[in-house]
DNA sequence: TAATAATTTTAGATTTATTCTAACTTTAAT
DNA sequence: ATTAAAGTTAGAATAAATCTAAAATTATTA
């Protein structure tokens, strides 16, 4: 474990949003000047492959990094594009039943206005 | 409609794969060579916003172009990579009730090994 | 039909996200 | 201390998609 995987670690688990490479990048960037983008990609698929985050997949933009907690999916704000969490432990049972074969694993957005958007409306 | 706009829709129409705008391209210059790549992402994207066709994400890669019928989700090798259509009228509704807030759509894509991969393992 | 306007295409440059490369550092192992 | 292994760095390279501006095509109007 590095200082710099620890720095990167650090900063996902310390935010309460999802965040991009570049995001990931600035925020160390703060703290050790001399970090390079290919070390917190180096990193970030090192850590991603290890299971100990989650990268998501956004459509039309850049893949965002999250401390893995427990499965989950996504809500993606069409207004905003925050994401947010949401757990859906039945739907893979469910999904498997329907494809009528083994499946081993989905990736799932699903698109709304999440409530400070609609709010705003 | 322009004669560029039909051949690729011819194109997609007579596929019997998803197509990467890039295979797109490929199969339009074989029949008209001066076609340039951006008048395929033009017609595509036009064609996807007015509904003709389907833009199919693909993670990891380019995404995918299909002549759209109806709604319909994904399950992706994950052995070959290739893609097929399933249909699960049921999902939306019940991603709904799980959410407890309307939503405007959701984007899923199932792993599985299909069945040719399956074959030769 | 001729003239003008609007749309589309083309070629190539540009952008964005990400990966690759090769030299250099750091850490670990003899 | 010496060598090996792994990790980091800076910058080049790549891939997908978009943008730009000029040229071509199509449509509209007089």
């Amino acid at each position: 474990m590095t200082k710099q995987r620890e720095l990167i670690l650090q900063i996902l688990t310390h935010s309460d949003r999802h965040l991009t490479a570049d995001e990931v990048f600035f925020l160390a960037k703060l703290q050790m000047p001399s970090i390079a983008m290919a070390t917190v990609y180096n990193n970030l698929n090192a850590m991603t492959d290890a299971g100990m985050i989650n990268r998501v997949h956004v459509d039309g933009s850049a893949d965002c990094f999250e401390k893995g907690t427990d499965p989950h999916d996504h809500l993606r704000c069409t207004s905003c594009g925050k994401l947010a969490n949401v757990s859906l432990p039945w739907l893979k049972e469910r999904l498997r039943q329907a494809v009528g074969t083994e499946i081993s694993g989905y990736d799932l957005t699903i698109h709304y206005i999440c409530p400070e958007c609609r709010k705003k409306i």
